[in-house]
DNA sequence: CTGAAAGCGCTAACAG
DNA sequence: CTGTTAGCGCTTTCAG
């Protein structure tokens, strides 16, 4: 025989029904101990081995769990990818991979493959539910689904997140602490959700220590190295440029200090850069980054972890899960020169 | 009604049979074409979708293939994973992540999945096939496998690299032609042969030039950031420490570069520093690293490629697909100092 | 403790 | 062009 063996093989060759074996092979009890023994063995022998599609038929489950990223290029979602990975593997779980591309389109794609079985959970890091209508209405009410690093408000699923605000705040009011007055501030593609809030925090440390925002402080980037660069060299170009940038994030902002430099300004005695994320990379730059640490490894944990559970029936919080963000100060932030 | 609906509902609501609405969902023209706009409605109206396991069942085909590397948490693989995802989905295939971090159990768990139908295919990017001798003989004759990056010898599988001898080579050449005399390497983890194909171009250049390899001038590294750091400190402890270094890759290089700042050393003005993969962020380091090119969005596209073409039962070349590496040469390297 | 039998939802012969 | 039927390989009642 030169085929897959299937249960039926293993049950004829040893004389049993083929429910014995497929109770044996599940660890049921309801097995002899001896039984149990002989089918693994001679399970083992053929090198047997379930098939997949005919189990998530029966059982109707996959066993996989969708992650979807706005962009898989993006090295932002690593550590969460790894930490998604090893915690839905420890449970018997695969991970799949969706890439949106801002594809509101594609999003409903992935949407879709939740509900024809492709996978029995996701974790959604878009900051939005695809905007037609009809892909929230299909969702059943309890769909397993949990919302990672974005927000996406009035859905009703769990989130997983950190404090964008008061993490982006604090960021800010190290760069106040420090001395400077002329503070800029290089946001996300804004109106979505997460830029707006570091936005937020950016702008609540200047009301709280009395500064004012200066026209033209406000940038829109698109967190890649290239908007950050362009819109430093648009600070710049202003007749008061600022003596500190606070950057959306860790991209833009390595995109800012390559402009600083080049114009001929040096990080940090010139002027002080302060990022977010605290990428791979970004302690290894020079000068090292200061920067919000996003802690990723346990943002991917707790979002499968509550995936995880959702999937076995259990109750999640309703209220979003806040993980604590930490400021890390390191070789881009300095006293402003007093001239 | 509130449950899935599935293709009996259909075929009931529009009095026809199971059968006609399959063909009609799938397009076949064995179906009027009155008939099939009818059924597609219907199938919009109840906002039908097939059933991935049952589909998957009946046409032995899971639609999924299994992309797996040592380390998912590695920026490297990104634009890998991201142009063989883009790839897949163009073809109607989703994409499973595998993670072996180096674990040959690990790896055998994928063969494995691949095998009970979890998916129809496989990019391999691990330097070995699983030692268990097992593994391979259980695997199918014509296994739709894809090695990308590295080489499995002796597998038969397809594969598609560059060829690391000849990049390497160029990049020391470099070095050289700048004037260098006091090379040092610091190499992957040998023996693994993609380690070893660098290290022999770092060698094939020296033997060229006809220089000698100083003792100590070749450190075992092991891709990581820290480890580049450790072995270009064991470097600059040699009493006769290196002007240039050839690093395995950019991720090490980073971490040499960091080092010799630490004790002091310019680069490029003391010591030149080239790596290898040009990862996304290796321009925006400072200095910009001097780096070996690799393709990897091409690689990935023509992975993915020759894995569809297996998939649909053409033959793919025995031959290694070679593709071009290609020296950037930016900041990081200089001649050496005239004393 | 074990076996027989049904059925998950789909597609593909085979008839008509 | 359409319907009937069988069956992919597994798990799970239901009997014994």
């Amino acid at each position: 025989m030169n085929r897959r063996p299937k249960i039926k093989d293993i049950a004829e060759a040893l004389g049993v029904s083929s429910a014995t074996v497929s109770r044996a092979l599940s660890g049921s009890d309801l097995v002899t101990e001896e039984t149990r023994a002989r089918v693994r063995e001679a399970a083992d022998a053929l090198h047997y081995r379930p098939n997949a599609s005919a189990r998530s038929l029966r059982t109707a489950r996959s066993m996989a769990v969708l992650m979807v990223v706005r962009d898989v290029g993006n090295p932002f979602y690593l550590d969460i990818l790894k930490s998604v990975e090893a915690t839905a593997r420890a449970a018997g779980y695969s991970v799949l991979m969706g890439n949106t591309e801002n594809d509101p389109e594609r999003e409903i794609e992935y949407f879709d493959m939740l509900r024809d079985g492709h996978a029995d959970g996701m974790i959604l890091m878009t900051g939005k539910l695809p905007a037609q209508e009809g892909a929230r209405n299909r969702l059943p009410p309890n769909a397993p689904i949990v919302v990672a690093l974005e927000t996406i408000e009035g859905s009703g699923f769990p989130h997983v997140q950190i404090d964008n605000v008061a993490a982006s705040c604090e960021a800010v009011e190290h760069l106040i602490g420090l001395g400077h007055r002329r503070i800029a501030h290089i946001s996300g593609p804004v109106p979505e959700v997460m830029s707006l809030r570091r936005q937020e925090g950016y702008r609540r440390a200047m009301r709280n220590a009395g500064l004012a925002i200066a026209e033209g402080y406000e940038q829109r980037g698109d967190y890649l190295l290239h908007g950050g660069a362009a819109a430093c060299k648009a600070l710049f170009e202003l007749a008061e440029p600022p003596t500190a940038i606070f950057v959306a994030n860790d991209e833009m902002a390595f995109g800012a200090v390559h402009h600083l430099r080049e114009i001929g300004r040096d990080v940090p005695g010139d002027v002080s850069v302060v990022g977010f994320d605290d990428l791979y990379l970004s302690e290894a730059f020079y000068p090292p980054l200061t920067t919000v640490r996003q802690p990723r490894t346990d943002i991917g944990r707790k979002a499968m972890g509550m995936l995880l559970e959702m999937l076995s029936g259990a109750a999640v919080p309703r209220e979003p899960v806040v993980l604590p963000a930490t400021l890390r100060v390191r070789g881009t932030t300095a006293p402003p020169k007093t001239e």
